[in-house]
DNA sequence: AATTTTGATGAACATGGTATTCATTAATGA
DNA sequence: TCATTAATGAATACCATGTTCATCAAAATT
């Protein structure tokens, strides 16, 4: 009567399945990891890789679900913690971000660095990116118009906050993550903030 | 007694291939691509291919050198001939690249789409990038010294010229070469000369 | 504890791409 | 014209994919 998955071979079967993705990832460029690998690393068969998942790119999207999850929470969550910057809410508050990724450096230069996922990055990007253009619509006034729309700003502040992260870990992560926080409002916001205030009629 | 490969069939070979891929890679995501195809598209054998590019990344890069080192040199003959900006120089001239991308938009959505090549973008992220660095070195005193290295600046700059490039791409251009020049400027400019001065002797 | 349901398994298979070899053919430059 | 050199395609070994199926083992249900 059960449709609920409560199957204990199931879970251990996708648990096997995801650890060795995660680990053959940990190791090697994702592009060349094949359902071959997965499969031989988790001591299971072909035919039951494919009874569970569709391909490669299934199990990678259903495996680091919960890792990109937080990501994009610890981005979303913004900016209500972080009043420290006083006058200027932050619009986008990344300290907590650099914070986590500090922590589990490993799988996120894998995921993140320059050799990571394009995949995940994508969806990285589009999910911020959504999320910063909400914040800049919620500030500017309904007929406000830029030189730049909120959009391309959006985009390019998603962007940067990647671009930074990339060169972070890929570099020994050289910087605290507070000073990334710090380097990324000082690169970044001027220019948004400036973009921002200067409408198409002051020109 | 020629070493020199002048041999017709040699140039014309290399262009049938260079000429297929370039087709099917505004056709298809290069990922998709294989050997199999561009003999196909070209019209030529399989052992011809492998007598002349060891793989389909072989054919890539060389078949690709000339677009990609327009491209860099479209960065690099900067900041000269674009004084309009007056008081200080653009550190980084970026209207003749715009300009350029729109006349063969076709070509270079596919490469640096989001869609495209990584490959390609990585090999001209890091072409630009090392470029500004140098800049940047001339610029500053040799004690000077910020929060931020000019290693990530330059970086950064890079990455946010390609992710406007890519926005740009990717949403049919909706603003004129000209104008993705000022948003350019206008969005990373500040923070960067805000970073510049901004000595850790400062803070 | 017995039974039924469900997942795991591995072998087999067809498909399609890779990268190399080699003997033959054709175009080229001298 | 002729020696040289490139193109050709057929053959080959290899490997990954994705699917099927009959069998086995471990669950859940009773």
């Amino acid at each position: 009567m059960k449709k609920e998955k409560t199957d204990r071979r199931i879970q251990r079967t996708r648990q096997l399945l995801s650890n060795a993705l995660i680990e053959l990832i940990e190791e090697q460029k994702y592009e060349t990891i094949t359902v071959q690998h997965i499969i031989d690393r988790a001591n299971l068969g072909r035919s039951t890789f494919y009874s569970h998942y569709q391909s490669k790119e299934d199990l990678l999207y259903r495996g680091l679900d919960d890792i990109i999850h937080s990501l994009i929470w610890d981005v979303e969550r913004s900016p209500k913690n972080d009043q420290e910057n006083g006058i200027r809410q932050p619009l986008l508050s990344t300290a907590p971000l650099f914070r986590d990724i500090q922590e589990q450096r490993r799988l996120y230069r894998a995921i993140l660095g320059g050799n990571g996922i394009e995949l995940v990055r994508k969806k990285i990007h589009h999910h911020i990116s959504v999320h910063i253009q909400e914040q800049i619509a919620q500030l500017l006034p309904v007929d406000h118009r830029c030189i730049a729309s909120p959009a391309v700003i959006a985009y390019h502040m998603a962007g940067t906050l990647l671009t930074l992260l990339t060169w972070w870990l890929d570099n020994n992560r050289p910087y605290k993550p507070e000073t990334m926080n710090e380097i990324f409002q000082e690169l970044v916001m001027p220019g948004v903030w400036s973009v921002l205030k200067t409408t198409n009629a002051q020109r």
